[in-house]
DNA sequence: TTGAGATTGTTTGGATGCGAACAATATAAA
DNA sequence: TTTATATTGTTCGCATCCAAACAATCTCAA
């Protein structure tokens, strides 16, 4: 939860608050730091390389994971871009509009949608993931090539405790 | 941006996609795996500790951080939560709405407003907040006391990275 | 003292974001 | 065949979330 503030002010600062409890600080570091960081990266990327497309953080993941597994299934884009179904048929309706994804119900399941990439979109992806990737180089470039391996599986393994 | 299916599934699906195209995968698995363990750690909060109080994760660590460095002011809230000026009045006309906490005009400086917790609140984040660390602690259970302290050295790096 | 420029919180407009209710479709057992 | 149950995407209501424009206030130089 802390920004600016280091853990240790915010310990001193909240000893009166904090003293009487029984309480894990460095757990608490985690937690606070990885959201620090994801909604740092997050906005970082809006506003440097999807600024240009029109894209947010969400819209480019949906239409990154459609052009991977195209064509794909709403439940599949949801699952792998971690929003849910509700919030998906917005980002849809978005990425309809932008001329990047088309809509198509399934053949053999009435119940189905199925999302395709459209020329355009295909030819902005073959421009900004590159580029998206750079980025990414970018912004884990401080931490060693060893270090970000466990750094990933640490990840990983947050994810997984939490979803089992 | 990889969920379900593992970075191995994906390279191999998206080969004919990437095959061309100078990528780094160690990179693009930390950003993937980082928003991967915010959303799920967000959710998970959101569904269980923090559902009884019908707060949102946004509306918590607000709350928390006026809680810690009460009276604050907004743009000190701001910075710490890592939420934007904008985002921060509507959390806190509804903080307001639910009795946690208050506005008030600062005396010296017109321009600024301080906001302070409510009774109701303290008396909240009396019982919530250790709970809520012993949710952060379970969720960190499975990564050791040492890569723990590595694991948010690497996040806090990551941010620092961005934001200079 | 005064007026240009800086700072701050709010408003506006638009896009996520989710749970719950919903309609359409599919599946299963009787 | 029929009927209860399950699954899927959309709609609805509401709460974030941000950039940009805005009004109020402060600062500081002339």
């Amino acid at each position: 939860m802390t920004g600016r503030y280091t853990l240790a002010e915010t310990e001193a600062r909240g000893a009166n608050r904090l003293s009487h409890m029984s309480l894990d600080f460095e757990a608490m570091a985690v937690t606070s730091n990885l959201f620090r960081a994801a909604s740092a990266v997050r906005n970082h990327f809006e506003r440097t390389v999807l600024a240009k497309s029109g894209l947010s953080w969400t819209a480019f993941v949906v239409l990154w994971v459609t052009w991977i597994w195209e064509p794909a299934e709403t439940r599949e884009i949801a699952e792998e871009a971690s929003i849910s179904k509700a919030t998906l048929t917005g980002v849809l309706t978005t990425l309809e509009k932008m001329g990047l994804a088309t809509r198509s119900r399934s053949a053999t399941d009435g119940r189905l949608v199925i999302v395709t990439v459209q020329p355009a979109g295909h030819k902005l992806m073959e421009t900004l993931f590159p580029e998206f990737n750079r980025h990414e180089v970018d912004v884990v470039s401080d931490i060693k090539g060893d270090d970000r391996r466990a750094l990933a599986d640490m990840l990983r393994a947050i994810t997984a405790k939490i979803e089992g």
